[in-house]
DNA sequence: CTATAATGTGAATAAATGCTCACATAGTTA
DNA sequence: TAACTATGTGAGCATTTATTCACATTATAG
């Protein structure tokens, strides 16, 4: 029972641990994207940003909507934008952590 | 440059992305923790559960320290924590949503 | 010093993930 | 209808990650 829970949310988060989609869902902040705009701003394939996508849809981090030839996504839930700030400060407190380290070897 | 930063923030990410590390850290809330009691409570092998603990002392996720023939576990910043809730929250929206959908078909 | 306990490591294997390419599909425009 | 645009899909391959087992290491106790 409860390991389906982990299961569950670590399956969440394998749905974001990649550059690509840390960076696709980094621009989606902005609100919904086709897939030819995401494709250019993060710098990857159109085919393999198609699967990165349909990863994060499956993973329920992403929505999508036809609108004529082109898909729009979009960040499905509010908690995920709450899920990228952590992430972000994560990095932060590290950075900071590695600063101060750098600047005691300097006295 | 912006490309390091969301490799580095997926790292962090993929370091928790794991049932059995969710598991963990989900332990490891109640303070510092001996890997035997971890493996005990996240039914792990004893290597199994070193690797994926070492996995996250790298990623800057958890800090390890020796006491005597044991080694003691903890989480290493109050962000981590924060990234957990989130990941528990974004379930449980998935769930909610889930639920909506049930009821729905009970109509 | 020897035995024991807790943990870590390395090699081998298995399984999952990611990338690229060629092609398929769906909608649009001429 | 034909050509074009945006996107998705499948196969093949390379890479990464996970698991298991046997063994190494470190500290403790007798």
């Amino acid at each position: 029972m409860k390991n389906q829970l982990y299961k569950r949310q670590a399956d969440i988060a394998k749905a974001i641990a990649h550059p690509v989609r840390v960076a696709a869902l980094d621009f989606l902040k902005n609100g919904e994207q086709c897939v030819c705009d995401i494709a250019e701003t993060v710098g990857s394939e159109r085919s393999n940003l198609s699967k990165h996508l349909s990863i994060m849809v499956n993973a329920g981090v992403l929505a999508s909507r036809k609108d004529g030839l082109k898909v729009m996504y979009s960040i499905k839930t509010p908690c995920v934008l709450k899920f990228l700030d952590c992430l972000k400060e994560c990095l932060k407190e590290q950075m900071t952590e590695q600063q101060q380290m750098l600047e005691a070897l300097n006295t």
